[in-house]
DNA sequence: CATGAATGAGCTTTCATTCAT
DNA sequence: GATGAATGAAAGCTCATTCAT
């Protein structure tokens, strides 16, 4: 029974569980690589690590990705798959006060973004956006601009709403990014090494921000008209 | 005419020359070392290229500081640590109300620190703490533990003095730091390479925050006695 | 005939062939660094040196050994410590009386380890054991410990059968080991550069040296009952 | 008064101050090398080190011996002061049996060389003998050789008077140096290092050498007319 | 003479990349 | 296609030696 004919259906079944396995190679690779970068950046994530968790040899992953760069911009580009269209959906059918949308779409994005790997996106184009400056301008685009763009929706719904007050849009965008990109950072920097005591929990973190950025530090005597918005806002310690 | 005096003024010249040399050196690696740091960060800054931009060999670095990490330690030391007794000292001796403290701090913080290279400390860290976990826990103790401890002063002068509400101190203190470190990481990350049109304008980025921190973005009551806070307040475009 | 057997023992070839690189890596790099560990000391031997007498590249060494102390650890471990079994199972095995034992034990000694090169890792040891303590407590542990309880069962086993007089156990070690050690560190020193009048003959110096331990220097009147257990003797010149 | 006269006479006595330490210099260089090379080898001896225990510059160091191994050369002919002519007249005057001469003059080499700083120069030229042959013949010379030479008066001196049986000259010799050269050599390496259960007392080291290299291990029918010899010798712990 | 700042070759170890199998 | 043994260019750091002062 060792004919010819065994030999190739051994080798049809071997060829079959390669390709099964070769079609399947530069996700696991690509996943791999984004835990690894994310965790330990570019330049201290080895090729042989990335390789070992994907369960493939060194070699093979130079089979795939040309250069440890190579594989780096495909990690990037493989993970800005936009929920925008879900998110502006979301945005289109809110029907509460817009200070509401705006808690509403932090403790979301924190949910749905910040407390995942994705967030780790960030974090690492923040950190090697200057070593790769096509990939920065690719990420500003995809990602960056079109976020941009649905926080400023917000505002204008806010400021048309008669809820905020005149704000410059430009800069007031930053006002609800700069603290969620904050954080995603300092997650993965200070909040993986720091000592418990100065630890941040992220729930509470987006909850007094958001709140300050909605009615501020100062004092201000009571709106006549509307319940109490903050009932979140933990007292002085 | 040949007296002591000229003999000794002469020696006094030598061993001034030699000394200034000496003298000048950290000072001179420091500013390499700081340069480089910046625009590599701190794994990427081979020791080498630090003291061949000061002008002096490898083996020179070392006399002055005796490994890579001390030399970013001192880094840190001469640009930011040091500084913190100046800062508490305006802290000090600032008289007006805490909102207009909060706006002096914040600009002052641009103009000293975010405007200069000193700010790509901030970056460089928040993306290499986790690969040096000493380097962080020393950057904690010598940076964010005093400059947090600043902010809760002044956070506790607002409620002191009944200009600010009541606010939880442990994250209240990244309402301000937040967007300070964000901007910073920005102008180092996509700061960098993103094309004009989306180009950050840091003081302006600074006023906006500052009002909002300070107001939030609802409409509010004007309060009964006091005249508009918020005269930087950019009107939306 | 081109039957899945020939295919398969194609590829064991290819596999033996290519194992058989890797299995015979670590003989060889052992083998050139035992020369070279001799030769030149632990400190003055470099990786690169050992890497290209073993024909590999500087970095095939710390693929097989994960630093130089491990590759000396690895050295003394081939060609020391893992033969006490085999002595100890001598001594178990020796029938004769224990001066006969003692004597034996010392040529062979020599005609295992003192006459070829392993005799250059006590030497070496000797030289830099105050500079590598690690090393000095692993070498105390594999050898000296082991080699000290050899001995010391060998003088027990004399006392036991009423051969030999009571002796400090400690040091009575020291009686059989010092001779030796003496003989391989001076191979090691003077031996390689004494001009031939005063070169010393292993065995002969082994003989006296045996003799002298077992009977003494002082005469004594003959032992009633035994023949002359001294043939090697030699005559004063 | 600030005339020449004055300054002539203040460099007078700053030229006689010169004067005097530069000829103390290389006795203090080679006094801190010795101590050094003995504790830590040639090779990691650092020049540096040598030059802040003899409290000059690392410069001078090098003003008074060309490298590091004419100063190691120095420091071993430095510290070959010949003791011989004064232990020779001792051997020549000693009333007792030679037994006794032995012990003697075993305990008495322990107290005046093995227990001081030049026995570190005879660990040291083991180390360094492969490295400085010329410098290993010299001590072979001035050193090793007279030595053996009194050794053998000792040995001939008791056979001469009937205590001792024939022995072979050239390597009975080692019978009584090798047990000292091995116990300086020990005491620099393994002496520093291993745990104190394993500690060597040097005294009772020789002790015990001594009375086995004169009356041997085996048991001997207790001499017809003889006090007991051996009445240091330990008895089995 | 004496100094000590400066040098740079040299060391161990790491890791992206290659290529024979 | 897949493997993993092998490579060799760096990198951080040391220290004997030099030389301007």
């Amino acid at each position: 029974m060792s004919s010819p004919i065994t030999l190739c259906s051994i080798a049809a079944t071997v060829r079959a569980k390669h390709a099964r396995r070769k079609e399947a190679r530069p996700g696991e690779l690509l996943a791999a690589a984004l835990d690894l970068f994310v965790e330990k950046g570019f330049a201290a994530t080895r090729a042989e690590e990335v390789a070992k968790r994907a369960g493939v040899s060194k070699g093979t992953l130079f089979l795939y990705f040309s250069s440890k760069e190579e594989l780096f911009k495909a990690v990037v580009r493989e993970n800005i798959s936009g929920r925008y269209p879900e998110w502006n959906a979301k945005l289109e059918a809110f029907q509460g006060n817009t200070a509401d949308l705006v808690r509403l779409f932090m403790r979301q994005w924190w949910a749905d973004v910040g407390d995942s790997r994705v967030s780790g996106i960030s974090k690492l184009m923040m950190s090697e956006a200057s070593n790769f400056p096509e990939l920065a301008a690719f990420y500003q685009q995809e990602v960056i601009d079109p976020g941009s763009a649905l926080i400023r929706r917000i505002l204008q719904r806010g400021i048309d709403l008669g809820e905020f007050g005149p704000i410059d849009m430009q800069y007031g965008v930053y006002t609800i990014l700069a603290p969620m990109l904050f954080l995603a950072t300092w997650k993965h920097s200070f909040g993986t090494c720091s000592d418990a005591s100065t630890r941040l929990v992220p729930e509470d973190y987006i909850n007094v921000q958001v709140e300050t950025i909605l009615n501020g530090l100062c004092v201000r005597p009571p709106p006549a008209s509307s319940p109490s918005q903050n009932p979140q806002r933990k007292l002085a310690s």
